[in-house]
DNA sequence: ATAAATTTGATTGCACACAATTAAACTTTG
DNA sequence: CAAAGTTTAATTGTGTGCAATCAAATTTAT
């Protein structure tokens, strides 16, 4: 019996350098990692930033529209939102149309925001040294790979 | 004043769909939950399957060296690999050379699910509906990437 | 040798993420 | 109208992720 440094993998796919997921994975956090730095000033988390980005564009929106947008169920945005509301970005209140309904509405502090994130974007598309076409080309593909998989 | 339906972006940037970051969340969690219903059957979490991707090559690693493949920290690894201690996938204990180390042996419990793991990137990659060549050129981007932010 | 600095993993605390369940409110159907 | 089914949030429990801190071991510089 020779010895050998590891078992021979049957499976070649089987490598953590072969796989598409686990980039993907890493970037992700990678991703985060960078924002955190400039969300950090505005006291925002990450998922939080994205709550912003919606409700900017929406200014209310039901719990169930917000985890539609970024694909987060309840479980997620319920307390995330709390700590939102308590920070006075947004409120929560129940939509009297239809009680099952919690609406998120954006709040002055929460609009106040948006003008202090002006530069994040640009911050971030400098570190990673692509140009917006290529950054576009690259969304443009995982968009894809979200619809097959949402 | 007049009524707008929200209020005009000084940035168009501070759009969701411009940002490269949300897909890139968006997927990486999708992908995750892809590898759920192939992973729940051997009783395994995406982040475990990760660590086994990697001794599955490299049979012994410290905390450090797993670390530094997953780009994970010894707060998230240390109670993931305690998990894994429990089911016999692998055994924990310092090393005898440097006692600030702690290392990761695959044990024959662990070898065994590599077997059981096979086919599963194959079916991801039948999900994904991407041909190998695409597969790699969407991952060689991501490297880069990561090099960049790493 | 030995004090200082460094390295390393564990611990702690907080914030997601999500499956599963529950409860309330709406809708549909008979 | 009333029962059944559906929709929606909240709750609960488990498992990451990671910053900050701690403690122990090693290395370096006197």
């Amino acid at each position: 019996m020779e010895h050998l440094p590891n078992a021979t993998p049957d499976n070649p796919l089987l490598k953590l350098d072969k796989q598409l997921c686990f980039p993907l994975y890493a970037l992700s956090r990678l991703i985060t990692k960078a924002y955190q730095p400039l969300l950090e000033s505005l006291d925002l988390t990450y998922p939080q930033y994205l709550v912003l980005l919606v409700l900017w564009e929406h200014e209310a929106l039901t719990v169930k529209q917000l985890g539609e947008k970024l694909l987060l169920d309840s479980g997620t945005l319920t307390p995330l939102l709390k700590r939102m509301e308590q920070r006075q970005w947004l409120s929560r209140q129940r939509d009297p149309r239809d009680e099952r309904s919690v609406i998120a509405t954006l709040q002055p502090a929460g609009r106040a925001l948006q003008a202090q994130a002006h530069d994040i974007p640009l911050k971030l598309a400098e570190q990673l040294e692509l140009s917006p076409p290529e950054i576009d080309t690259l969304r443009t593909q995982l968009c894809q790979l979200i619809h097959l998989l949402a």
